[in-house]
Order: C-alpha cells, then structure tokens, then sequence
DNA sequence: GGTGAAAAAGCATTGCA
DNA sequence: TGCAATGCTTTTTCACC
C-alpha cells in the first residue's frame, strides 16, 4: 500500500483528534466526505490505523509516580521471557514492557503509579518475585516533556 | 472529585475503546445514556479524561526502529533543559522525552524510525548537534511485549 | 442520582453525475 | 472525485421515579 500526501494527513489529523468526524476530518484535509471516508476504511483495512483510544490525565488520577525500570534476567531463555511477559502483561500498573538490546539490562518497563509506597509493594510485591529477576534498576520521572502516542508519517512510499 | 465503581468503569472501557458512543458504553457499564453522559461530562470537566486519539501501527507504516536512549548534559541548569525540551518536542520521531532522577543519564528517549539509516541521521544530525548533550546511549527494542496507553484506575478515592 | 421517552441535530451511506 | 438525498444513530432534554 502506498500513501500519498493526502493519507498522511489523514493519518496526522487522526492522530491528534481520534474522534473527529468522517465531515470535519475531510473538511481539514480538503476534500469531500465520501473520498474521505474511503480512503481512511482502506488505511483501517490495511491495518494503518488501529485503534481509537481515550487518554487519562495521570495526574488527575492522584498517579503521581511514574518509573522506568530496568531488569535483568538470570538466563536468556525463551522460557523465562514468555513466563516474564506473561505476568508482566497482567499488572496494571505497566504501560510498556519491551525487550532490549545494549545495556546491561533486559527489559525495560514504564510503571504508572499512586505514590512511592505503591511503587515500592509493586517491586517488592510483584515485580523482584519473578522468576529469573536478578536485577532492578529504577528512575523516576521528574519530569515529563513529551508524552506522545503520535508516530512520525514517512515522507516516501512506505509499504503496509 | 471522587470516583465510584461506575466511574471506574468508565474510565476503563474509554481508555480500550475511545470510539464508544454514548449509548454502547452506557450499556457495558449498566446504565442509562443519561447519567452515563452526564458522568462522562463531568470527569472530562473534571480534566480525568482527556484526548481521544487514534494509534497507528508502526510495522504497517514501515516504522520498524524503536530506540530508548539515555542522554546526559554537561550543566543542568534551566536554560540547557529548556533549550533541549524545546528542540526534542519539535523531533515527530521523539515519542516521548522525560526527565529522570538516578541512572548516569538525565533524560530518556523513546524514538520511532524506519531503520538504522534514519536512526543515525537522527542521532548525529538532530541529537547529538544539541546544545550540552555529552552522553548518549542507544538500545534498542528487539520485542514489544506490551505497549499501552491505558493506566491504572485507582480502587480508592483519589483526588482530581 | 437514575430512568425512560421524545425531539432535534448530526452523521454515515448510497447512488449518480 | 464530488455532490445530494435518504435514513439512521446519536446526543440532548425533559418530566418522573
């Protein structure tokens, strides 16, 4: 699949605005509702566009503490990562969960909670439980610049 | 404000699915399009909820680098973190930049790029040429175990 | 604070130029 | 691709429980 000019900012209006309408959307890319409409089914079709999500301000949510960890792992085999994702994928409080290369960790993982004492139970509680864990690193966020889900739309033809 | 359990559930079918219509959610959490709207109303007014975007999938777009990098600065006074703030908020392959305690590093990256070329131009073209950047550390993200952007909902009252 | 119904507005969709 | 008309879904408001 290619994307001309015209689908990129489709998918930048999108991105920004998940709940603009067929009508508004097409009216800021400059063009009529039903080519617009066509075009954003064939990116939804081609898996471009996934789901449409509602953000929550963490703060609003009295969740103050936001951590990035690192962890490293005993052994690398697939048997203690898939144990590792399993788990990880079920608590909450984890945004993000990735393995890495580089570094002397493993995994790194974005955790969102209420305080320090919440954080330090999911650690204690949770986290260093975990089979194969033999390292943690922790860093705080003091501060939080950009916190985005959008995604850069290459210039080029890129191939879905 | 404070939150009761069908806030609560609310909030978690919005933050899976942000293109419910009031009538749908209304009936996963068991209740009437009314107050399920006045509820919505309120936690928005309220600043707990917020943006509703749509999220893209990074392989289909071609985007199939994902880089955290740690970055360390000479001084770490307020003009240096403004000016860097400043310039990485403008970067659409920066996802997200936070300021971090611990660690040898003072902020943390998450860049999205096609591949390795683009990588670099970003890394010696943008990031590198910034004012007090001395540190930079890439790794990169070999398996997206959980890449969310839904968080926590509190059990107790917390405080908006 | 919740329910149900009714009215009004806005929307997606379709067919055709 | 653009336009117009149809028919629907949705939001909103109201009186009542």
């Amino acid at each position: 699949m290619q994307l001309d000019r015209i689908d990129r900012k489709i998918l930048q209006e999108l991105q920004k605005d998940g709940s603009l309408s067929n009508l508004d959307l097409a009216e800021r890319i400059g063009l009529s509702p039903s080519p617009c409409a066509r075009r954003v089914k064939a990116l939804k079709d081609a898996g471009v566009i996934g789901r449409t999500v509602t953000l929550l301000d963490p703060k609003a949510l009295g969740l103050s503490l936001t951590a990035l960890i690192h962890i490293s792992m005993d052994r690398h085999t697939p048997d203690r990562f898939e144990h590792f994702e399993a788990e990880v994928a079920n608590y909450p409080e984890v945004q993000e969960c990735y393995l890495i290369t580089g570094q002397a960790a493993d995994f790194v993982l974005k955790v969102v909670v209420k305080d320090m004492d919440t954080y330090q139970q999911f650690l204690l509680g949770k986290l260093t439980r975990l089979e194969g864990v033999t390292g943690v690193q922790s860093s705080f966020v003091m501060r939080r610049y950009k916190d985005s889900t959008e995604l850069p739309v290459p210039e080029e033809y890129p191939i879905a």
